[in-house]
DNA sequence: CATGAATGAGAATTCATTCAT
DNA sequence: TATGAATGAATTCTCATTCAT
C-alpha cells in the first residue's frame, strides 16, 4: 500500500501557485497543473476537492506559519528592527504570491465555497493586513509613526499595496523594488516628519 | 466600425468596462454585457470582432484624448499645479478603469491578437506611464523632486500603483484615497527632503 | 433572427425519451441524444438546463393533457367503458414511458433538483396513480369491484404494475399483453366474485 | 476465487446486493461497496474481475441452490402446497433482489461480458422463470389452472411481475404484498373459473 | 444592421481499474 | 493477499462565436 504522498501534494501546490501567480484563475488549466506536477489529472482531486479549493490552498499554504513568525518578530524587537525584517519576509513571500492575492480580490466572490470555507478564505486573505496592523500600532506606540494621514490598518493596506507596485515595476521592465527601497518609501510615507 | 450606431457602441463599452473592472476577464460573459447594454449578443460582434478586442477597446477608450489633455496640462503649468490636476484626472478615470488595467497586466499575454494589435495594446497600456514620466521630469527640472531613489519613469509607475492601493482600500472596507491624500503620499515619497 | 424552434425541442424530447426508455439514466449520453436529434450538443442546454431536467421533461411531457383526458373519460362514462378506454390510453403511453417511470423510481432520489422541482417531479410521477384511483373508486361505487383485498389506491398501483409485467413479457421474448388480456387480468383481480 | 477469504467475499456480495437493489447500477460506487464491506477497494478486484462481474455475481448468488430447492419442493408436493411454499421462498429472496433483477433487465445489454459470460448471465436471469414454469405446468396437469389466457411460461413471468408490484407498493407508501395477498391475486388470475 | 438560436471546442470533474507497496 | 493512492478515459456543461432570418 502506498502512503498518500506529501511530496506529490506539495509539488502540485508549488506548480499551481506558480501558474496562478502568472495568470488569471481561468487561464490556469488543471491539465497543465497535472502535467507540470508530474501527476495524473485525477490525482489532483485526491488531494484537493476542486479547482477552487486548490486555489485556496495555494493561497493559504504557509500563511499560518508566516503569521506566527511575523507576530513573534514584532513581539521580540523594536518597531524599526521588526519592520525591516517584516519587509524581507513579505518580499520573499509576495514575490510569488502577491499576484495571486490580487487575483483573489477579483475572482474571490465567484469561488464555489461553503459558507464556512468562504469565511476561512476571507479571514486568510486578511491575515497579512492584521499582522501589519499590529506592527504599525507598535511603531505608533514607540512614537515613530504619524497617524495623521493613515490609521495603522490603513498603513497595513498601503504596505501590501507597495508589493503590488513592485510587481508593476516588473511588468514595465524595471527591477522590482528591493528591501531598502521599500523601507525608504514606506518610512517616508508614515514617519513623523515635517514637510518643507 | 465607425458608421454604425455610435451610441450603441458607447453603451457596450461603458457596460463592458464596468464589468471588466469588477471581475476577472473570464467572469464577464458577453451574454451579460449584451443584456446590460440593451443590445443583442450578436450585435457586439458587429462593433467588436472578438471579446479580446472588446476588452482592448474598453481599456483604450478615451486614452488618446486623456493623454493629450494631460500633456497639455503639463505644458501649461508649473509641476505642482499640473500634478494636482493630473491626480484629479487620474482619480476620475482610474476609479473605473484601474482594476481593468491591473487585470490587463495578468491577462494581457493571453489575448489573441495579431502582432500589430498586440503592440498597439502594449503601447496603450504604457501611455499613462509615459505621460506621467514627462510630468515628473518637469518636476525634477524645477528642482522639486529627488531622483536619488526613483527615476521619473519609476515615479510614474509608483504613481499608478497608488491608485491600485486606493482600490485595495475599498476592498478592505476603507474609503478610497482622496486627491489630497494621494498628493500628500506621493510628495512625501518623491519630494526633495532630509529624513532624520 | 430565428425563433426558438419547438420542433427541435420536441425532437430532443422524443429521442431522449426513446433512449431513457431503453436504458439506465446514466447509460444515456447527451452526445447521443444530440446526434440522434440532429442538433448540436450545446443546443440541448438552450432548451433544458441540465440532463436531470431533460429527464424530468421527458417523463412529464404530455402528462397533464393525459391526466385531464383520462379524468374526462372517467367522468363521461360508466366504469366499465371508461376502464377499457383507460387501458388503451395507458397501453399507448406506457409502452414508451413505462420503463422510464420504473427508472425514475430508482434514480429519482439522485436527481439534482431544487426542492420545488423535486416536489413537481414527485407529484408528476404520482398523477397516474391518482387518476386511476379515481377510476377505481367509481367502479367501487358502481358495485362492480371488491375492495376486500385492495383499496382503490392499491388497485391503481397494481394497475400500473401490470404494464411493467408487459415490459417483462417483451424482455422474455413473449408478445406484450394486449388490451384484452390486461382487461381480463385486472378484472379477475378486482371484480366482485366468488372463488370456488 | 475460491481459496481466498469466503467471509470477505460474502460480505462484499451482501453489501453490493443491498446497494444495487436500492439504486441504479451507476449510482452504486465501488468506493462505497468497499467501505460498507470493510475491505479495501482493491480487494474487490481480487474477488471479482470487474464491477459488471460483481453485479452478475450478486444477481446469481444462491440462485442455483434456490432453484434446486424450488424444484425439489415442486416435485414433493401437490401444486397448491408447493405454490404457497414457493411464494414464501420468492418473497424472501425478491424482497432483497427483486429491484436488482428489474435493473438487470435494463442494464443487462450494456454489461461488458464475454459471449460465454453473457449467456450465463441470461440463463441465470431466466432460472426463476423456468422453475415457475415447471410449477405452473404441474398445476395445469392437476387441472387447477386455466391456460386459456396464459401459457405456463407466461404465468411464470406474471408471477415474477407481482413481486415488482410489491416493490411499487413500497415506493408509493403502501405495505408490501404479503404471501396471502400474492396467493390470492395469482390464483384469481390463473385459476379455472367462470367470470360473470 | 440587428438579433438571439444554434453550435462545438474546451474545461472541470468522476470513478472503475490498476499497481506499487 | 490486501490495500488505497494514482490514473485517465469518458461525461456533463459553458460560452465565445457564427449565421439564418
Amino acid at each position: 500500500m502506498q502512503r498518500k504522498n506529501p511530496d506529490k501534494m506539495n509539488k502540485i501546490i508549488e506548480m499551481a501557485t506558480k501558474l496562478f501567480s502568472e495568470r488569471d484563475y481561468h487561464d490556469v488549466k488543471l491539465d497543465e497543473v497535472a502535467r507540470l506536477s508530474g501527476v495524473g489529472k485525477g490525482s489532483i482531486y485526491t488531494y484537493f476537492k476542486s479547482k477552487d479549493y486548490l486555489f485556496f490552498k495555494c493561497l493559504s499554504h504557509g500563511v499560518d506559519e508566516f503569521t506566527s513568525k511575523a507576530l513573534q518578530t514584532i513581539k521580540n524587537e523594536s518597531f524599526d528592527g521588526a519592520f525591516r525584517k517584516l519587509i524581507g519576509m513579505f518580499v520573499e513571500v509576495l514575490e510569488i504570491k502577491g499576484p495571486m492575492f490580487a487575483s483573489a480580490r477579483k475572482h474571490g466572490p465567484k469561488l464555489k465555497f461553503s459558507a464556512e470555507e468562504y469565511n476561512e478564505f476571507i479571514s486568510m486573505t486578511k491575515q497579512g493586513i492584521d499582522v501589519m496592523t499590529v506592527a504599525f500600532k507598535k511603531g505608533l506606540d514607540e512614537g515613530l509613526l504619524d497617524d495623521t494621514f493613515f490609521s495603522p490598518r490603513q498603513m497595513a493596506i498601503v504596505f501590501q499595496g507597495c508589493f503590488d507596485i513592485s510587481t508593476a515595476f516588473i511588468f514595465h521592465g524595471e527591477r522590482p523594488l528591493n528591501e531598502d527601497q521599500l523601507y525608504e518609501v514606506l518610512m517616508r510615507i508614515f514617519k513623523k516628519q515635517r514637510l518643507t
